[in-house]
DNA sequence: TTCAGCCTGTCG
DNA sequence: CGACAGGCTGAA
C-alpha cells in the first residue's frame, strides 16, 4: 500500500483541492465493500450537505474531517482516491470503484484493487479514542520518542517498523530501504543497538521519509496518487524487491527471507 | 507469536 | 498451476 510517503502525497492533494468544498452528492459503486465496513448508505448520505474542514493524515490512515464527522480511509494494499475536476472527462467506473464523493468542483473516488482497503465513519469527537492504539506518527516523532520506542519493543527491528502501534507509518517498502541505508540487519534486535546506531536509524528514517514525499512517493505497481500519478521514489530503491541482484553497495547478492510472513530484502554482507 | 484469511492480479 | 504482492485482524 500506500504507506506513509504515498499517503502524504495524497493528503496534500487532496488539501489543496477539496477543503471549505461542501459535499453536494454521493455515488456508491460497491454497495458490498459499504458492507463489509459495516457502514449504510444512509450513513455515507448523512455526510451530504457537509463541509470538509480539514484532511489529515496519521500514519497511513486519511482522514477527510467534516463539520461533525470524520471519514476515514486506510488504503490497503492497492487502494487509491482519485480526484477529478468535474470540467474534465469523468473517471471510468470499473469494477475496482467503490465510491465517488461529489464536490462543487471535483469529484473524489475510492477505488481499491483487492479490497483490502477500509473506511470509517465517525463523530470528530471519537478520532481520538479510535487511534489509541496507533503509535506515534514517523514523519514528526522526535529523537527522545523514537529511543525509548525502541527501548520497549522486544523483537527484531523489521518487526517493530511493521508494527504500527509503535511507530506508525513504515510498510515493507521503507522498512527494507530504511534499513539497508543505516546497515542494520532486519533481524537484529531492537533494544541491542547501539547508541550511534539508533541516531544514524533516526537521521536516516527521517530523510528517507523526506525524500520519498517529494518524490511522491513509490509505485511498485498500483500506487497512484490522488491526481492519478505514479510516484517516482521506487526509482531511488536500493532493496525492495531486489533479491538476486548485486548489492549496490558490496556487489554481492542480495538476499530475499520471510520475517513475520512478509518478503524482506537485505545484504547479509552490508547490514550486521 | 504464528498464521490463515481477506481479495485480485501478475509472473514464472 | 503455485508463489507472491505497499496491510492488518483475530483466532488458535
Amino acid at each position: 500500500m500506500p504507506e506513509l510517503p504515498e499517503v502524504e502525497t495524497i493528503k496534500r492533494d487532496l488539501e489543496k483541492r477539496i477543503v471549505k468544498e461542501v459535499l453536494s452528492e454521493i455515488m456508491i459503486h460497491n454497495p458490498l465493500f459499504l458492507q463489509k465496513n459495516k457502514i449504510t448508505p444512509q450513513d455515507l448520505f448523512s455526510l451530504k450537505g457537509q463541509l470538509i474542514s480539514s484532511v489529515e493524515r496519521r500514519g497511513k490512515y486519511l482522514l477527510l474531517n467534516y463539520e461533525k464527522k470524520c471519514l476515514i480511509f486506510h488504503l490497503g494494499l492497492t487502494g487509491s482516491l482519485i480526484l477529478k475536476k468535474n470540467l474534465e472527462s469523468p473517471l471510468k467506473v470499473t469494477k475496482h470503484c467503490l465510491f465517488t464523493l461529489f464536490f462543487k468542483t471535483y469529484s473524489l473516488t475510492f477505488r481499491d484493487i483487492r479490497k483490502f482497503g477500509k473506511i470509517f465513519l465517525l463523530e470528530r469527537y471519537k478520532i481520538d479514542f479510535f487511534f489509541k492504539s496507533l503509535g506515534e506518527d514517523a514523519l514528526t516523532i522526535s529523537y527522545e520518542n523514537f529511543f525509548k520506542l525502541l527501548s520497549q519493543h522486544k523483537g527484531n527491528l523489521k518487526a517493530f517498523f511493521l508494527n504500527q502501534k509503535y511507530l506508525a507509518g513504515l510498510g515493507n517498502i521503507y522498512t527494507d530501504e530504511l534499513l539497508f541505508r543505516t546497515k542494520i540487519s532486519p533481524f537484529r534486535k531492537t533494544t541491542e543497538l547501539t547508541l550511534d546506531e539508533v541516531k544514524l536509524l533516526y537521521h536516516n528514517l527521517k530523510n528517507l521519509l523526506q525524500e520519498a514525499i517529494n518524490l511522491r512517493g513509490s509505485s511498485v505497481k498500483d500506487y497512484i496518487d490522488g491526481l492519478g500519478h505514479p510516484g517516482k521514489f521506487q526509482e531511488k530503491h536500493l532493496v525492495y524487491r531486489k533479491a538476486g541482484h548485486p548489492c549496490p553497495n558490496c556487489g554481492n547478492l542480495l538476499k530475499y527471507v520471510k520475517i513475520h510472513q512478509r518478503g524482506t530484502t537485505f545484504c547479509p554482507y552490508c547490514q550486521k
